[in-house]
DNA sequence: GACGGCATACCGACCAGTTGGTATGTCACT
DNA sequence: AGTGACATACCAACTGGTCGGTATGCCGTC
């Protein structure tokens, strides 16, 4: 059924190559012929494998959230057996990603969907699955996390996994901006303190009225191998 | 010096059309021919004031810089008395933002740069001029909060006001996916609590151990006409 | 096991329209 | 008569897309 030529059949090659190229140049900047051309392909195969760009555009979307899918199915954020450890491993995952060229870390999804949210509703949508599905996975955590710590809050799981996706595309823009990912990361870094206060994690981060004079020098050191001593608490409260 | 023809020269039509068909379609897929007849202009006219797209795009960022600015420089969001609430009064003003058509309030320099950082310099550096400007213009309101709060933190004023358009910028892609302003308006709603957080605010907000009941009910209503009883020192500044 | 029939995968020349850009001209002021 | 502010006409390169063709595999039939 589909063992055709062999290993690497002509779509998937156009397909990796889409990732590649409209991450750096952007979705409309991207023609067929450089796309054919960076996958080594002809346009023949181009056409007979999708009915024109912007059908390849869904199917790059739709790849990508296979391919990041995957990779943050075998992340090793899951592996904590606390809820919200989790969550703030995922942000710490999500952090460490920041690393090479920007091509290489930033979203196909959210480069492309500034581009045709307007224009081509296929690929925004196709856009829309892949952030909202990401955010979907992160959800369950959150809630258990809520759970667990008894936090009562007048925001939803839902609403706090989209804000954490919002930041990561936010810091993203803020890198292409600056050319560097630092800036990124202290966003991401943001968040993460956000997220320890809403769970009310008393970490060494923000405090008040103590005038730590130790503060600015630990900037990074709370994620690189960072790891909380432990659940708090095990126990739920509702 | 520059009273040339009349009223609104070609220049000046070239860019506003610029600002909103870019803001629509992106920067790529915006063509010469198309700004001009947005603009009413020839070819002759676009040719004669600008050199080429590229040029355009840098012009379009800069007259963006100079539009948005003009508008949150005389924003309501400046009278408050106390810091804190300048900051939070911005968060609401941004949010107050949040009507209309997506191409209407979302940002056009946050399009182009992901559109050109790699590929464009001079526009991404336009862009990141007028990310990085706009931030700054929050930086000395942060910087009094935190003096007149008394935080010692680890994170810098500048970082925050940078976080802080990381959010709007990332909510703006949110809402693009989803093809409505809510999504966005909700990111904003996190980003103001964690600032509240940060700076010590007891809001009505996120409470712990308190299963507070109504807090489901209550979602949106801290924002529209959110207005903090008052200064809460009328206190010095610098 | 050779056969024709048929589908899939791919090739590459070709097309019409669009692209960014240019060359030249006009015209109102100064 | 020179200059800035446009307009018109035009172009070569590129755009997304088409189309006839080929190479190869799988199939049931004899």
């Amino acid at each position: 059924m589909s063992r055709p030529t062999a290993k690497t059949d002509a779509r998937t090659k156009l397909l990796e190559a889409a990732l590649s190229v409209i991450r750096t140049k952007g979705y409309s900047a991207t023609s067929v012929d450089e796309l054919c051309a960076a996958a080594g392909v002809t346009k023949g195969a181009f056409f007979h494998h999708f009915k024109g760009k912007a059908e390849l555009g869904v199917a790059a979307a739709d790849h990508w959230s296979e391919m990041t899918g995957a990779l943050f199915a075998a992340a090793p954020y899951h592996d904590h057996a606390d809820a919200l450890e989790r969550v703030l491993a995922y942000v710490d995952f999500r952090k460490g990603l920041l690393r090479g060229p920007l091509p290489d870390f930033t979203c196909l999804v959210g480069t492309m969907v500034q581009e045709t949210y307007e224009t081509a509703p296929a690929i925004r949508d196709a856009c829309k699955r892949s952030i909202t599905g990401h955010a979907a996975t992160l959800e369950a955590d959150i809630e258990a996390a809520m759970r667990e710590r008894s936090i009562a809050a007048d925001w939803t799981a839902k609403s706090l996994a989209l804000h954490m996706q919002a930041v990561i595309q936010g810091a993203f823009i803020l890198a292409k901006a600056t050319g560097g990912a630092k800036i990124a990361a202290d966003s991401i870094d943001h968040l993460r303190r956000y997220i320890e206060m809403l769970f009310g994690v008393e970490s060494g981060q923000t405090k008040r009225m103590e005038t730590r004079r130790e503060a600015d020098q630990d900037h990074r050191a709370h994620l690189v191998g960072r790891r909380d001593p432990g659940p708090r608490r095990t126990g739920r409260r509702r």
